[in-house]
Formats: structure tokens, C-alpha cells, sequence
RNA sequence: GGAGGGGUGGCUGAGUGGUCGAAAGCACUGGUCUUGAAAACCAGCGAGGUUAGCGCCUCCCAGGGUUCGAAUCCCUGCCCCUCCGCCA
């Protein structure tokens, strides 16, 4: 949510700055909501000022032995006006707050100017793009016996995947792999957490409530909601919490099946895992204190690309212009790893700074100094990878003639020591 | 699933209809004292909204209700604890 003092005082400004992403911000609209709010307010808390002069009257008068009648009348008087009030305005707030809920970030001063990915802007690539003396298959050709769409189909439906013996084994040292360098290299504590989270939480990062229908969502007591990333579940250690300076910086780190409905891509990347309604990920989440979240954001920018340095991958990492930027980032670097079946680079880690967007939503706050005002905190998260998309990664770029595939160094350890995978049946050898 | 007991400020915990935003203790901050620290003593110390400011309003799990007036009474929901049952 953005700062409502700010919105009130330069609204103007505001609404230049969001044309960035190409919105239109309706001025006339919110302007009217919030005179009205300011009006019906000050009506309110002035009858509600007056009823509670007058109720401690009455308690006065009657220890004194008076009589009440002519309060008491007077008071339910103000009572009848002051109810059909309370109405009006709690109708304006659930309104305002409804819009202010769904305008999203500003973006930073950096961000280019662009309507979609197509204008985001690459900052640096790294590693070399691999050249094959054979035709290059892309991940779904590449193991046949252990990627079994179909089967996922009969089980679930089109976009979950099976994965089996090695094909499922290399995803999990995938996951090892980076949740140790994480934890060992980068300071990162492990977390495990919920995979099915209320509508607050996912209020409070900014899922709900202007994208319900992103998300998988299911009947309990009340609404929940399965995590379309840990982002959800981690950044929420903080809702509602004043925590003190000397907790902050906080740097979590989760390995999480990711759902996503992908209501709105029907039809865009079917073929393989790329985009699954199910996926895991692992992932970073800080929670700084603002004068560091730009100085945390480029770090954790670092820890993610380090682990696709560790494996040898060859990436690029692009700035999102402000058409491509979601909804609660200020500021995003896309890493992108090359993927030699599209002969382009794909998205596989996300890195996004907030600054006190979603700690306004999450009253997630600290205290500087003992004894001051809480200020709200700065939260930064990234994928530390997809973890599915490095399985494609992986196996598309260090696929051999033979139809193996290598293994990184950096992954031997966790696969056994092997230095290569065959991902077909031999002698229906599983 | 059955039976019972609870949800009050950073924490513990009093408060059962009228200056209660809330006793007390702990923690914290400032001061006195001390070479320094501890102890002791004194003072301060919840959050949000609104206002140029004084101030005013709201918040004692959440949502309704009763009342002139609700932390306090009633209803519903959520959550926690204890015991039994069941289970990985």
C-alpha cells in the first residue's frame, strides 16, 4: 500500500509516477472518496465527542442523585444521528481502502520507462552460451522415461509434471545444493513453513486482493490459500509485529512448492515444466531496516546469481521496465538463464525490492531508538532459484550427443558423486 | 472427535457497567548516587487515525448486539491451553 498521507497531500504527483507502469490513476475518483472519508470522519468523531461529554455527565448526575431523563434524551438523540453516520462512513472506508489496496507500487526512479519485456533493459550477462555438434533436444526429448506429463494429466491435469528415479533425484540435490549455500555461504536461516496460508497474509504481500484468481484457493474454516511463493508465508514472520533495530537485518530462506493457477497464460509456454501450476522454488527473504533495502537488494541479487555461477549456467540480468513490473516491486532484476531449445534467455529467478509497500499492509514495523515512533521496515525477496526451471536449465544445457546429461561439480556431491545422468532406460533399468 | 478452561500493552498479570487506555511487576529509556558497574531511589514509557497546533476520535482476539455509557453483560466466529480418544 502506498503512504495515504503522501496520496492525500500530492496526489498529482503520484499518479505522474504510476504512469510509469501505464496505469491511469483515476484522481476525480479517489478525490471524491477521500473528502467524503474526511467529512463523514470529522462528523462522526465530533457526534461521537459529544455523546461521551454527555454519558460522563450522567454518570456524575447520578452519583449525585440527580435526574437523568433529559440527558439520557438527549444523548439517544445524538445516538439515531450518530448510527446512520457510522454507516455511511464505514461504507467510504471500506471503499477507499479497497482502492488504496489496489494501487500498486511506485516505481523507482531507475526503473525504464517500457510497456513489456520486451523493453527491460539487459544490465550484464555471464557465462557462455553452449554450442552443440549435435542438435540439441530440449528438456521434454531429453528423458523420455523419467518426465511423465501424461501421467500428471491422469493424476491432476495438464501443467503438474511426475518426475522419476533420476530426473526427481537431481531436482532434490538441486534443492540441497542451494538451500546449503544459502544457509552456509550467504547467512541465510532455513525456514520451513505453511503451504496453505490465510487471505491476511496474502493480503499483506499484495496477492489479495486484486489477484484472487492467480492463486489455488481452498474451503477451511475460512478462505486459505496454497503459497504461490514463500515470499507469502516468510514475509508474514513480521505482520502486525514492532520489532527492535537490533533484529534487523532478518535473511530467511525456504524451499516451497509454488502453485499458481496461470489463469491468464493459457496457451503460452505448454510444452514441458517450464509453466506448471505446481513448482518448487527456494527462496530468499530479507527484512531490513529502509536505509539499507538497496544496499540488501543488490546483495541478494548476488546470492541468487552466485548459485547459477556455482552451476555453471549462462545468464543474463535484466531490469524490468515499468509495464513488466508486478504489482508490489518498486524495483525488479529479472535473472534469466539461457535455454538452448528456445535459443533465449527465460526467467528463473526474480529479485525484487518493496521498499515499505508490503510492511505498510503488513504493519511490520521496528523501533529505531527505545522510546520512538515504530517506522515500518523494507522487505526484499528472490527466487534463490526456480527450482524446476534449473532442472530444464540444467539438462538442456549439458545434454551430450548420447542423449546423457553432466553434472555440474558443484552438484556431484549431492547425486552420489556421478559426473553424468543418463536420463533414458537401459535395459528397462530404471 | 468428546469434556473443561482461556484470549488485556514488548512480556507476566489485575481489572465484572461510569475520569480505564487500563493497577502492579518485569523489560526498556533518562536522571540521582558511584572511580566504573550493579543495587537503590526519582521520572518517563502501548498503537492507529485526524489536526498547523491545542486537542479530539478509535483500539483490551474478530464481528454483531444490549445500554445514555462496554475491557467488563449477551450472541457468533477464530485462536490457544488441559484431559480423554485417534493418529504420522
Amino acid at each position: 500500500m502506498l503512504d495515504p498521507r503522501s496520496l492525500r497531500r500530492e496526489p498529482e504527483l503520484i499518479a505522474q509516477a504510476l504512469s510509469k507502469r501505464g496505469l491511469v490513476f483515476d484522481l476525480d475518483a479517489y478525490k471524491e472518496l477521500e473528502s467524503s472519508r474526511h467529512d463523514l470522519q470529522t462528523e462522526m468523531e465530533t457526534l461521537q465527542h459529544e455523546r461521551n461529554e454527555i454519558s460522563r455527565t450522567i454518570g456524575q448526575a447520578k452519583q449525585d442523585g440527580e435526574d437523568i431523563e433529559p440527558l439520557r434524551l438527549s444523548v439517544s438523540e445524538i445516538g439515531y444521528r450518530l448510527d446512520v453516520v457510522k454507516q455511511e462512513f464505514g461504507k467510504i472506508r471500506e471503499e477507499l481502502d479497497a482502492f488504496l489496496l489496489s494501487i500498486p507500487n511506485i516505481p523507482d526512479e531507475s526503473v525504464p520507462e517500457g510497456a513489456d519485456e520486451d523493453d527491460n533493459l539487459v544490465l550484464r550477462q555471464h557465462g557462455s552460451i553452449p554450442e552443440f555438434n549435435f542438435e540439441p533436444k530440449d528438456h521434454v526429448d531429453l528423458a523420455p522415461d523419467f518426465l511423465d506429463l501424461e501421467l500428471a494429466v491422469k493424476i491432476s491435469g495438464s501443467r503438474f509434471s511426475v518426475l522419476r528415479g533420476p530426473l526427481a533425484k537431481l531436482q532434490r540435490a538441486l534443492t540441497q545444493f542451494m538451500l546449503d549455500v544459502h544457509t552456509e555461504q550467504h547467512g541465510y536461516e532455513e525456514v520451513y513453513v505453511p503451504y496453505v496460508v490465510n487471505a491476511a497474509s496474502m493480503t499483506a504481500t499484495g496477492q489479495l486482493p486484486k489477484f484472487a484468481h492467480d492463486a489455488f484457493h481452498v474451503e477451511h474454516t475460512e478462505p486459505m490459500y496454497l503459497v504461490p511463493t514463500a515470499e507469502v508465508p516468510v514475509t508474514n514472520f513480521v505482520r502486525d509485529e514492532i520489532l527492535s533495530a537490533d533484529e534487523l537485518p532478518m535473511r530467511f530462506v525456504a524451499h516451497t512448492p509454488c502453485f499458481r493457477s496461470e489463469a491468464g497464460s493459457y496457451g503460452k509456454d505448454m510444452r514441458g515444466i517450464f509453466r506448471q501450476h505446481q513448482f518448487e522454488k527456494v527462496e530468499l527473504v530479507q527484512i531490513v531496516s529502509p536505509d539499507e533495502s538497496w544496499a540488501a537488494f543488490e546483495e541478494l541479487l548476488g546470492h541468487a546469481e552466485t548459485i547459477l555461477k556455482m552451476l555453471d549456467l549462462p545468464y543474463q540480468a535484466s531490469v524490468l521496465c515499468g509495464g513488466d513490473l508486478g504489482f508490489a516491486a518498486a524495483k525488479t532484476i529479472d535473472l534469466e538463464v539461457w535455454l538452448p531449445s528456445q535459443r533465449r534467455y527465460r526467467e528463473i529467478s526474480s529479485v525484487s525490492n518493496f521498499l515499505d509497500f508490503q510492511a505498510r499492509r503488513a504493519q511490520a514495523r521496528f523501533r529505531r531508538k527505545a522510546g520512538e515512533r515504530p517506522d515500518l521496515v523494507h522487505t526484499i525477496n528472490g527466487s534463490g532459484l526456480a527450482v524446476g526451471r534449473s532442472l530444464i536449465a540444467l539438462m538442456e544445457n549439458f545434454q551430450n550427443g548420447d542423449g546423457s546429461v553432466s553434472i555440474p561439480d558443484a552438484l556431484r556431491d549431492y547425486m552420489g558423486g556421478i559426473d553424468s545422468l543418463k536420463l533414458t532406460e537401459i535395459d528397462g533399468q530404471k
